[in-house]
DNA sequence: ATCTAAGCGGAGGAATAATCTCCGTTTATG
DNA sequence: CATAAACGGAGATTATTCCTCCGCTTAGAT
């Protein structure tokens, strides 16, 4: 493969998740070439259908965020800040991109990945629950989602940059909660 | 007004909130006819553009919620749980339409109503804040968005009760962490 | 320097989806 | 019953996204 192929490649995929996470849903195929500088021929040549667009992007980021998570689980030694570090962390390296997937584990995929991905957040979860420093009923599943809802702009015309900030904010808010369950306790919903 | 137009009319809105809450975005108008059990032509008539059934449906919404919200006040004593129980209603009631419209603040159609909300979120935050029960940088900014936030679907195909029970469990762990801050406090959004 | 196969661009036609009009039929109500 | 008010929904219109096609450009080998 010639190298400006390869790179131009590239391009569309950091150009989708550019794009999804400012829209938070799938971006139309023009929108990505045109932000990547690129024609739409190109686009479809190098991504025939949307589904293969898209997967790269999500392979790309989960990737990046994976790789990242298990770095901090082997180097910061609290439970608790590594569960923090790692939602702030997912939220700015596009995590938010999975919320275009629509069967959440389609394992046929990424089997590599997925598996991955699970040991990650089992790890990063029940090493904070075993410590005892947050709410005993946690599942991994209450994070997935989490970051799934904190990383989706709001619908309201806010400027980017306030919309993160304000998103980074909310998720502090949030897992504060984790940490010190006040209400009554919430109704656990299984797997 | 004819007694049955009047009906049709009310079903119109109770089903557009309905949609909007369900695919959180603007429900295609003949959707909105056919879950009616109506044809399009009556919708139309009713609502000759997209504006006055959006606007419509809002109205209906922060009605109900406003004075739901204004009870609470008077009724509850605690400031924390006047807070809480609010959300969480605000949730049920169908709060999340105000995402369809994307100026939020646009006076000029409810200057009735803004005026009520705006006085009634300044109550609640302002109590709970002087309670010393909630973190003391909390707006009313951070409540309003947040319940746009919980109250949108997740766009993973979650069936709809599910969908909501973990609205409202994540909600909980949010409002837990309002009264209970541990994180690196939280850079402060002005206005 | 030259050649050529790999890669690019983007006009414009096809497909899809949402909008809205129009008029013949139905029905509430006096 | 009479009739004006209200309804229904087929289908034309408009908007949006998709995607093909082919002539042009350029990287990279020789």
């Amino acid at each position: 493969m010639r190298a400006d192929a390869q790179k131009n490649r590239q391009r569309l995929i950091e150009v989708t998740v550019e794009l999804v996470m400012e829209i938070g849903g799938e971006p139309p195929r023009d929108a990505v070439a045109e932000r990547a500088g690129l024609g739409i021929g190109t686009l479809y040549r190098h991504f025939p259908d949307q589904q293969s667009l898209l997967h790269a992007a999500v392979r790309h980021v989960l990737e990046k965020t994976i790789s990242a998570g298990e770095d901090l689980v082997e180097t910061v030694p609290d439970g608790v800040d590594v569960l923090r570090q790692y939602m702030h962390m997912a939220l700015d390296s596009g995590i938010g991109v999975v919320n275009i997937i629509r069967p959440l584990l389609e394992n046929r995929y990424w089997p590599d990945l997925l598996d991955r991905a699970t040991a990650l957040m089992k790890s990063i979860v029940g090493r904070a629950v075993q410590e005892g420093s947050v709410r005993s009923d946690l599942s991994e599943r209450d994070i997935v989602f989490a970051l799934i809802r904190f990383a989706r702009p709001l619908p309201v015309g806010l400027p980017s940059s306030e919309e993160r900030a304000l998103a980074h904010r909310h998720l502090d808010f949030y897992i504060d909660g984790l940490c010190a369950p006040r209400g009554p306790p919430s109704q656990v919903i299984p797997n």
